[in-house]
RNA sequence: GGUAGGAUACCGAAGCGGUCAAACGGGGCGGACUGUAAAUCCGCUGGCUUAGCCUUCACAGGUUCGAAUCCUGUUCCUACCA
């Protein structure tokens, strides 16, 4: 099986051009391709894991990967699928944000292997030197304004008149194009990837290529992940899900996973995973059957969470969600306790709030962060959503003493099915 | 610039002098059922230790015993005309 081979079975080709083109110049030599990440905060989320990824796959079959931490195009703002304008960037958040991307994508790829060592690259260092005139005459010429009005990112921001695009975004396609154009005339790039909504920009840079230098260059671009239910990929009620485990604590990423819609969840191992062809499709075959026991869902999580985070890592991961889901307390060591605490939010509360009357539970459940408001909190304990030390309390006027207290230390406070927080007497 | 209409809670949308913390739908949250899934059903959805109190219906004033509802001014939207 091939590389191309290798991404259709995955169901991540969306397009390509030129395909039988493209597999026969990977299977008969070593190809440099690239794909661009756009520092738009100082982490990446899972959303950006699909092209990532692929660049590794590309690597493991022997290929060299160029990323592009994008100082350029990042300081402008890509107008694909983006109904507004956006905010630029400061300077100064734009090189923040390209340091906390580049560690984390040097964790993806192979930048020390011997023969097709992965590169990256700053596309500020070779467009910042052009002056506007340069680019104007060298670049300029190439683009017919007719076929840059026609693609469809800007046809939908000049569709929509209250919104429209400014000449700044217009010139995205421009400056990514030139990044093409630049890679395959010094690195011999010859590939572009990219997720499904970057179509138009990187065909505009093959055609530049074909302009500028008279050479095929190739594009393929990856499917856009899409949930079943219709919400948005990599989305919770807290917001997106971080690579950064400070933003998104480990415990939570594995979580993520976890939960996934069985609808979703070979796919996504498909889509996301290193697993072999025949691991997945016995997965697949386990879900189908006993879809209870949810394998597919623990091992996407697992799997995921070890690629980013660590071996290690997962497994705490895994062995707090086994406590926190597996039923009660009772019996648990002080040790085992301390490795749940360290996976979900812990807030200290002061020891003498404890004593006398103790603290009223749903004002602990507020400042614990489990609860909007102390009446959020008293209408979830009367309903009956309101665990303390995983047995149910509904007693909406119920106090919290020291003897309540864990190893007279903690508390283990639960809303809902799986919204935890430690609560730890200081 | 002229004329007409509008601005209501997270979103959409009722209400047009008291019975309005404000119908209804969506979303969100909680519960039941399950499998930390989906579907379905039930409850909650401004704040407050809640038979009650406090702060809300673009903003500022006014009329009235009483205003989301009436009047005046301000801001912003929408439509038609120029």
């Amino acid at each position: 099986m091939d590389i191309i081979e290798e991404l259709e079975w995955r169901g991540l080709v969306s397009d390509c051009t030129d395909r039988d083109g493209l597999a026969k110049r990977l299977a008969n030599r070593e190809v440099t391709l690239y794909c661009g990440f756009d520092p738009t905060a100082d982490s990446l989320h899972i959303g950006s894991l699909v092209p990532l990824l692929a660049l590794r796959r590309f690597q493991q079959f022997g290929h060299k990967p160029i990323v592009i931490a994008g100082g350029a195009t990042g300081s402008i703002g890509d107008p694909s699928g983006k109904s507004d304008e956006r905010q630029l960037l400061t300077r100064k958040q734009l090189k923040a944000n390209i340091e906390g991307v580049k560690k984390q994508l040097a964790a993806f790829l192979d930048f020390g292997a011997e023969a097709n060592a992965a590169l990256l690259v700053d596309n500020a260092d070779w467009t910042a030197p052009l002056s506007f005139l340069d680019v104007l005459r060298d670049y300029g010429k190439h683009f017919k304004v007719n076929a840059m009005v026609a693609k469809e990112s800007v046809r939908a921001r000049m569709e929509d008149r209250d919104v429209g695009i400014s000449y700044t975004e217009f010139s995205y396609m421009i400056l990514q194009a030139l990044d093409f154009d630049h890679l395959f005339r010094e690195h011999k790039c010859e590939l572009q990837i990219g997720g499904s909504d970057q179509w138009g920009n990187i065909t505009a840079g093959i055609d530049l290529i074909h302009r500028r230098q008279n050479r095929q260059a190739f594009g393929l671009t990856l499917p856009l992940v899409t949930n079943a239910d219709g919400t948005k990929f990599g989305k919770t009620e807290a917001g997106a899900v971080w690579l950064d485990a400070g933003r998104t604590s480990i415990y939570q990423f594995y979580q993520y996973w976890v939960r996934i819609d069985d609808r979703d969840v070979v796919r996504y191992l498909k889509y996301f995973t290193f697993l072999q062809r025949d691991e997945v499709e016995r997965l697949a075959e386990q879900h189908e059957e006993q879809p209870h026991a949810r394998i597919a869902h623990k091992t996407l999580a697992k799997e995921m969470t070890a690629l980013v985070h660590g071996v290690e890592a997962a497994n705490e991961a895994i062995r707090a969600s086994e406590i926190l889901f597996g039923g009660d307390l009772d019996g648990i060591t002080e040790a085992t306790f301390r490795e749940i605490a360290g996976e979900v939010p812990t807030h200290e509360i002061g020891r003498d709030r404890f004593g006398g009357e103790g603290i009223w539970l749903p004002e602990l459940l507020h400042e614990a962060g489990l609860a909007s408001s102390r009446g959020q909190a008293r209408k979830d304990v009367k309903g009956g959503g309101v665990y303390v030390n995983s047995h149910r309390v509904d007693d909406e006027q119920h106090k919290l003493q020291s003897d309540d207290l864990l190893f007279g230390k903690y508390l283990l406070l639960r809303r809902g099915k799986r919204n935890y927080a430690v609560v730890s007497a200081g």
